[in-house]
DNA sequence: CCGCTCATGTAACAGGTTACATGATTTA
DNA sequence: TAAATCATGTAACCTGTTACATGAGCGG
């Protein structure tokens, strides 16, 4: 039960609609976890009903009506819990990483491929993860923020994306080298 | 659809039991795939149901007696067609990351702590995947055997796996290292 | 003799994914 | 005028986790 926590988490600084908490989970910017809009808004419904988290009505004359959500009291407590709670490992399931297992009985031309598609779609979440961080550091230095900057913790997953995106488009090129070096390789050895 | 894939891969360099597969899995050197042992027997019996493994018996006097199983030629065409369909993205979700993303706002010491923790589990996850790599290269240099070894497969992911965790002891300990000083800077400002 | 390793599962439950449904408004 | 955006869900299904079951040998 853990999807509750990172909705707890990632209301705890702006006030979202199912919507807008959607487009935060799914569209990239999922650094710290990730969840379909279905889920959301199901935990969304349990969230409120056991009251850790309080809706407002907004009501708009050309946009469809929308509900914002804040935590409660009830809700940061419920953090605190689980904050203290033993954290549970986290593991790695990657479709990319079993294709790369599998490297030596499969067609390398096509591996070459889903890695370099991988590795531009690491790229471009590097990249938008940089944008977020320059925005939310704003005109401060890095260290002065990271110091004496009010909410930290966003910053802080994201450094940790944009650590993991880097590595990832690292290892996808490494691995395209490699992969081509023993084409090579075996065409004329 | 994705463990059957992965247990595919895991079983095409070496014969393995249920047993011996669950150990790979879930032991540390989980590099590509993560499953519990219920979950591979399962699998397994699915595999074994659908043609794409084969298993033998293997009598043991002392030892309870085990089944041995190998990849059939199925089993290599349905990886195929595995590595030939588009590859789905790999998505974050780590209980830590939700706690450091909520950082502003639960007590920072219990954070710290459970952040050293996943760091000295990172450590030695990265001293396994380093050990691993020395046992799969052998004698041979690192660029030697990338290029010209059989089974680069295993190697790849471990070096994928190894970068993960470098990632993540860093993080942690960068992430302990800003905590304290806020902590330091909120005592006497 | 207690606990660990080998060896294989079943059953119930929790969590995540896919498919589908609706409907107005703005942008290309 | 077609497509994307805003806005919210339901239902069926698949996958993963937790708890439990069994039993022999080996090491401290």
């Amino acid at each position: 039960m853990a999807l509750r926590h990172a909705v707890l988490a990632a209301l705890l600084d702006e006030e979202l609609s199912g919507y807008q908490l959607a487009k935060a989970f799914s569209v990239g910017v999922a650094n710290f976890w990730h969840a379909l809009p279905q889920q959301l808004y199901a935990e969304l419904a349990r969230l409120e009903r056991d009251g850790l988290i309080a809706g407002r009505e907004v009501v708009q004359d050309t946009r469809p009506n929308k509900r914002l959500f804040t935590v409660t009291d009830a809700g940061l407590a419920e953090l605190d819990a689980f904050a203290a709670a033993a954290t549970k490992p986290s593991f790695l399931r990657d479709d990319l990483a079993v294709k790369v297992q599998a490297a030596d009985h499969i067609d390398s031309a096509v591996l070459i491929g889903q890695l370099a598609e991988r590795a531009e779609i690491a790229r471009a979440k590097a990249d938008l993860f940089e944008n977020l961080l320059r925005t939310m550091r704003g005109a401060a230095e890095e260290d002065d923020f990271l110091r004496h900057g009010t909410r930290i913790g966003p910053y802080l997953t994201c450094l940790r994306g944009l650590a993991f995106e880097r590595g990832n488009h690292d290892w996808c090129l490494r691995t395209i080298g490699i992969l081509k070096a023993r084409e090579a390789a075996r065409v004329r050895p």
